[in-house]
DNA sequence: GTGGCTGCAAATCATTTGCATATAC
DNA sequence: GTATATGCAAATGATTTGCAGCCAC
């Protein structure tokens, strides 16, 4: 079952702990793009030892290590996302979905812009989803 | 001196206030993406009675109004930057200097996604700056 | 004159830090 | 056995909130 994350972990030279594991499984499970206590609260109930120090500690390192990817698209929270290849993201402003956004730009891949060496790309799209668009609608008709 | 930043005031039926005017002024002369610390204390020194609470409320109403736009690039707190036009952003994680881009990108204009209503596009670039780069090549070559 | 704005102090919330204990290797 | 990870409690720092007085219109 954890094998999948064991070798994951191992590939980076990371030692094998059990918050590692749960919280690479989680983020792999739940492609919602979690804040940290989303993550800390699931992960609670099966290990009610786990601290949010921890939780913040092997995020970091995940993070370091590339494994994963934060987002700051919320402005007020990190959201995590298990990286795998590049992509953009679209926030809600109205219900605060984050969905992935298949787009790729031409300007994603390069590694060189003006001198300056470019380690990470992330394009965020802002508004409002099909979903409360077509809410609101409905809401402005019948009203 | 302040006509200009009293007609955007007027020109979006907001009232001409002195923190507005200065915070407008602040930013159009200063293109650093200056998170609200960096308003409150250069304004604070001509201003003494101005508060931060101001300087928040301040840039949240010119921001609703789209006079300016809040950048989450930092991760930790939002950066400020008049709105002119779209273009994307690159921030050095070694000095924290936070660059203008003038890539466009195919995506950008797009106002529908999939369904999805977009009305803010941002592009964050996240890396080493020519400068840090180039210190660190002498570093290492000297070393 | 009044609704919206300013400014202060206190509260909130995400994240970080210091440190003692536990555990992967 | 040891360096590293975990977990707790306290601290930090950005931002928000409640509220009294002020001022742009």
């Amino acid at each position: 079952m954890y094998e999948k994350y064991v070798k994951i972990l191992k590939e980076h030279t990371l030692k094998v702990t059990s918050p590692r594991l749960e919280i690479l499984r989680y983020l792999d499970e739940h492609h919602t793009h979690p804040n940290v206590e989303e993550i800390y609260s699931s992960l609670k109930k099966k290990h009610p030892s786990l601290s949010r120090t921890t939780v913040y500690n092997s995020l970091e390192i995940l993070k370091k290590k590339r494994i994963i990817q934060s987002l700051t698209i919320s402005g007020s929270e990190l959201r995590y996302d298990i990286h795998e290849g590049l992509h953009h993201h679209f926030i809600c402003t109205h219900c605060g979905t984050i969905f992935d956004i298949a787009i790729t730009c031409p300007n994603m891949d390069r590694t060189l812009y003006g001198g300056h060496r470019v380690e990470e790309v992330q394009g965020y799209f802002k508004g409002i989803c099909k979903k409360c668009h077509t809410k609101e609608k409905r809401r402005n008709n019948n009203g």
